[in-house]
DNA sequence: CTGAAAGCGCTTACAG
DNA sequence: CTGAAAGCGCTTACAG
């Protein structure tokens, strides 16, 4: 008995001119299982009833060869991938990264694969990747928000693509949406500083994204509704967020509007670098001022005082966007197409 | 003159057992330009000498019919996708993020989409992703560090996919990396430590992965070599990485070794909830304990004291490891297959 | 419930 | 430098 391994069929040696790739087919699982290759791609996608028989024939088959299915063959002969593009604005605000974490929880043990898009809050840039990723015949499309040019939108009309917006809930854009109301968030934590007896409160905004913005919608509504019309005191920049950034706008604030007593910024970076900002320049809070985030991200409640803020749900709104594509991408009923997953706020000692 | 808008020709009239796509293809493209389709292949993709002229012309065609290659087809066709595959341990780390942006800025740029593996620094996840993403027949592949199963090996080297390592540089693992020494930074900012008068430092690490230990072992040759080898003393802990850690663990040093007169975390997460915990206990930084980090994350500079950490060039490497995939997956020759980019000590006030 | 035929839109491998 | 043929590995659209 030769101690040599059995050396494997070498096609080598036949002159021929296919290109073996060496990849098991479903060709080869059919004729293992003794099928054709149409019944063992439908016992494997479980599409159409198959008998049961063949159907654990072919599962077996697969199995013992090892067979993977090439998903380049199956979108080019179905018009569809397996791939979810996801659009985000930014991969350094970690609300973002947090929601794309919980999408590809979600999407990846389905078997889908998600292909990431970064879109700068640039619309020419979003219209540029959208085009890029539609070329890829996704099944399905996260996108954030629901501002985005005329071109965009018409193009993922035109695509037939199913598509969920993220982070707001817009019945009145039509299609399908999970988030929360921004505007009613950034009305509320307003509140929260009004009813703890602050009545010159700042809104204090960065990038100025419609989010943003609509934060800010809610805060002046809060304290119209107060009777401090007068006293709404909006700062806004269009620079990126960044700790730094909010160090800089607190002591801006304070320049410009001496009196006042509270600031609400438009997202948890700004605050936590306002927060220390003032431990440096001896401001007390909330004593002398009180500070409230937005976002509740990592670090604000380790803060010095720690941050009061609207704890958003980013990681449920990125499980239920996938769980509602799931179903639109398989063509079953969604029952509520505009997902409203709310918020919380969180009240901690900076207020 | 009708005003309605002139109908598009309705194959649906015509029986046939076609399925019309309606893309514009490839042979739509030869037929406009009025050459055959494997020239219009091999000019739009600029391989092999086309004539000047054929080319123009067939750009010409593409451009008009506003032709997008189908991926799919592509793949499919050439057993290669455009596809790099990026596996990550986790989306929470922004150092991983941050590496991801880059090789992302530098590849789709080119062409490539950036599939996103999260391996939880679990070897069966990372098998898995990667199972799951060769399927894909991904033109190149790009994973963290060095540390993966047997099996994880054997999978990237039979699949032939050009693979680079990043974060570590690793000559003896053969193959192609693009990081710098963590061995060397560890021993690098404890040794700033010793020559700012400290010596009783202790070094702290959580998630205890190769990196965060080859750091560990920087810290312990730099306190040998300044003959404080029974002055050695490394709290680990397996818990993820997060500031709210990091003030535990400052509690717990101090408790369990009260002399301690600095400490270099392993990351900066974990050193500013220490710069924060030290605040709210008391405990003076610098004056009575030095703290130190790693990584060089945002929001260190901002901290108070600001925190000494060493800035590590996750973006750089991000975009080299990316230019150098490139490469590989073109076939060209990388003059300097491992790559070491090093880092940097930053020295603020904590220290 | 199962299958034979055709086709998805490209590129490879040969020829010339 | 250019092309006709074949094939990549699946699924769709019909039939039965």
């Amino acid at each position: 008995m030769s101690r040599t391994p059995t050396a494997p069929p070498t096609p080598s040696t036949t002159a021929r001119r296919t290109r073996a790739t060496g990849r098991v087919t479903l060709a080869d699982v059919a004729r293992e299982a003794g099928v054709s290759p149409i019944t063992v791609s439908r016992a494997l996608r479980g599409e159409r009833a198959v008998a049961q028989e063949l159907c654990e024939r072919v599962q077996a088959a697969a199995t013992a060869l090892g067979y993977v299915p090439d998903p380049a063959a199956r979108a080019l002969a179905s018009s569809r991938s397996s791939h979810v593009a996801v659009l985000i604005p930014k991969l350094s605000n970690t609300l973002f990264v947090e929601l794309l974490d919980a999408v590809q929880n979600t999407l990846v043990p389905a078997g889908y694969q998600t292909l990431i898009g970064v879109t700068h809050y640039d619309a020419g840039e979003e219209e540029a990747v959208l085009r890029s990723f539609l070329a890829h015949r996704p099944a399905g499309l996260i996108v954030t928000g629901s501002d985005r040019s005329e071109a965009a939108n018409a193009m993922i009309e035109g695509s037939g693509v199913p598509c969920v917006r993220v982070m707001e809930v817009g019945e009145e854009e039509g299609g399908h949406s999970v988030g929360f109301s921004q505007r009613d968030a950034g009305r509320a934590i307003t509140q929260q500083l009004l009813d703890s007896g602050r009545s010159r409160i700042a809104y204090v905004a960065a990038q100025l994204d419609p989010r943003t913005l609509e934060r800010g919608e809610g805060y002046e509504a809060a304290l119209v509704q107060a009777g401090l019309a007068d006293r709404v005191n909006k700062v806004l920049s269009a620079e990126p967020s960044s700790m730094a950034l909010g160090g800089a706008l607190l002591e801006r604030v304070l320049r410009e509007a001496p009196g006042t007593d509270a600031i609400f910024f438009c997202n948890d970076d700004l605050a936590q670098g306002a927060l220390l900002a003032a431990l440096r320049l001896g401001i007390e809070v909330p004593g002398k001022l009180a500070v409230a985030g937005f976002n509740d991200l990592p670090g604000s409640d380790q803060m010095v005082p720690p941050l009061t803020t609207v704890a958003t749900p980013r990681r449920e709104i990125g499980e239920q966007a996938a769980q509602m594509l799931m179903k639109l991408m398989r063509g079953q009923p969604v029952d509520t197409p505009h997902l409203d997953l709310g918020f919380q706020v969180v009240r901690r000692a900076s207020s």
